[in-house]
RNA sequence: GGUCGGUUGGCCGAGUGGCUAGGCGCUGGUCUGCAAAACCAAUGACGGCGGUUCGAAUCCGCCACCGACCUCCA
């Protein structure tokens, strides 16, 4: 492998060198959204991060197989003693549609708002409720070694049996007497054995919708469980890589491991990833504080922070501009930035290709090639990376102007940065084309040059009229002069 | 309360011991019939107080403030 990738790693705090289990192979695994309502900015974090994670990984020549799930069963809401109720089946309820359905809805407009940031689909999308077999199969494991047990028809995970052999709380950095201390409600814990330890399975109520059989009783898997099953299903008992949100590394994650150790008796996963979150003023975006903003807010701009409509490209670089591991701030003048920053980058890529070589280079571009890929290889510094893109237009529009020269080697190498760098691995898009802003000026044009025309017919130019309904019809423009008025159509 | 992280110029945001990231904005100039774009230049910052060092935004200590996780969350 001609780079060498580096990556932080949250079990270690460090940053390390990347070296997959199984090279050219590249296992990674992504927690992804529970889907019960409009997807959010937080949403695309996730999304976007890990999207150039496995473009840049493919780029520098890794066959990966991205596993990215959806979680359609098992999460519980609310305080555990006033009646705790499965996100999907509180939402079902209050819209009136069978969960099912309310999976679907959500399932569908989170894929669409993916395709429309340029997201790759990964390459494996699982849901949970399609793998309820698997999930009994390892709750089965897991209480054959000991290291669970049924109470009522429910299955916990025996967190004090597994911390006498193992180390729960490796990855947060949780001590289990801290742990304890704040935990809550000690007398509301009556069917577990310990107060940490965490459902595997759980009875469903009589009014529960979802649920399925199993030998211990007709119920819903634990919400830890699916990860731990389809990661390892699809990528092996120990893979490369599993990605994340921040708020997801206690207790998700950390559970994932116990459940994982605790089945197989190895380490899941060698590298583990956390993305930081958007704030809003400051605070963390989450459907729970209600501060989140949705991405259909984002183009029709109906958002009260937001003055306008805003484009998915701009919503994907702001994202980009900063580091995954960072928080990022969301603001409406944030936004606009990006969005101007961004045309300056497309526009400046557009110049590129139009540019003539001369003999020799006043500036280097290896050297702008080199920096973006040490930036890349460094933790996926994106952010660092574009701050040298940047450097780069400020080059070509030297060129351009006549300032600056460049030789032809170094033009291609230009010419290949950016196409490989912003269009493959950061997956940028110039969507100038297909705005609707543009198709809506496209006609006012037409209009405008049909004015010109008709005045032209008045005076019985019809040498000017003709030449403009000419030029239209070459740009595939047909004009139909009828007795109310010229009408137009695009062919 | 416990654990962890952050505080960078008007805004967003990189940067971990010396070599002023970058974007947006503001100001001046070049260009232009005018404007825009582009280029050039200028401006401007490392929460506070101490310490280590020839040298600190960067390391150490204390303080202040903000946030995340500890319940579901990307």
């Amino acid at each position: 492998m001609q780079h060498q990738f580096h990556i932080y790693n949250s079990l270690t705090k460090k940053t390390e060198l990347f070296k997959p289990v199984n090279p050219p192979h590249v296992g990674m695994y992504v927690c992804g959204p529970t889907v019960y309502s409009e997807p959010h900015l937080g949403h695309v974090r996730m999304a976007v991060t890990y999207d150039v994670l496995f473009r840049y990984l493919n780029h520098i020549g890794y066959k990966v197989r991205y596993v990215r799930n959806i979680t359609d069963v098992g999460h519980l809401e609310g305080d555990l003693a006033d009646g705790e109720e499965d996100k999907i089946e509180k939402k079902a309820r209050i819209e009136q549609l069978e969960p099912m359905e309310v999976v679907q809805k959500y399932k569908y407009a989170f894929q669409h708002v993916m395709e429309i940031l340029n997201v790759l689909p990964p390459s494996i999308e699982p849901l949970a409720s399609g793998h309820i077999i698997e999930q009994q199969l390892m709750i089965k494991k897991i209480l054959d070694n000991g290291y669970a047990y049924v109470t009522n028809g429910s299955v916990y995970f025996d967190i004090e049996k597994y911390h006498r052999k193992y180390h729960y709380g490796k990855l947060s950095g949780r001590k289990i007497e801290d742990l304890l201390v704040n935990t809550r409600d000690l007398d509301r814990q009556d069917e577990k054995r310990y107060p940490l330890d965490f459902a595997l399975w759980k009875k469903a109520g009589p009014t529960h919708l979802m649920k399925w059989p199993s030998e211990w009783s007709e119920g819903f898997p634990g919400w830890h469980l699916e990860c731990s099953v389809m990661g390892t299903k699809y990528l092996g008992e120990t893979f490369d890589i599993h990605g994340g949100g921040m708020d997801l590394l206690f207790p998700h994650h950390e559970c994932e491991i116990a459940q994982a150790v605790a089945a197989n008796g190895k380490e899941p996963v060698r590298y583990w990833m956390h993305n930081n979150m958007i704030t809003i003023e400051g605070q963390k975006m989450a459907r729970s504080l209600n501060n989140f903003i949705t991405f259909n807010e984002f183009f029709t701009g109906t958002h009260v922070k937001l003055t306008r409509a805003y484009k998915p490209m701009t919503v994907r670089f702001f994202v980009l501009q900063a580091h995954y591991r960072s928080t990022l701030d969301f603001s409406d003048e944030a936004l606009q930035a990006a969005e101007k920053g961004l045309a300056r980058m497309m526009k400046g890529i557009q110049i590129l290709q139009g540019l003539k070589p001369s003999g020799k280079s006043t500036t280097s571009a290896k050297e702008l090639v080199r920096n973006c890929y040490k930036a890349m290889n460094d933790d996926l510094n994106y952010p660092v990376a574009i701050s040298h893109l940047f450097d780069g237009i400020r080059l070509i529009n030297s060129v351009n102007d006549g300032k600056e020269t460049i030789s032809e080697e170094d033009l291609r190498e230009l010419k290949k940065l950016y196409r490989e760098i912003v269009f493959d691995v950061l997956g940028l898009k110039d969507e100038k084309q297909d705005s609707e802003k543009e198709r809506l000026l496209a006609s006012e044009l037409v209009e405008m040059l049909l004015e010109f025309r008709n005045e032209a017919r008045l005076r019985k130019d019809f040498a000017a009229a003709d030449k403009i309904r000419e030029k239209l019809q070459q740009l595939g423009i047909r004009i139909d002069d009828t007795k109310d008025g010229t009408h137009w159509e695009m062919l």
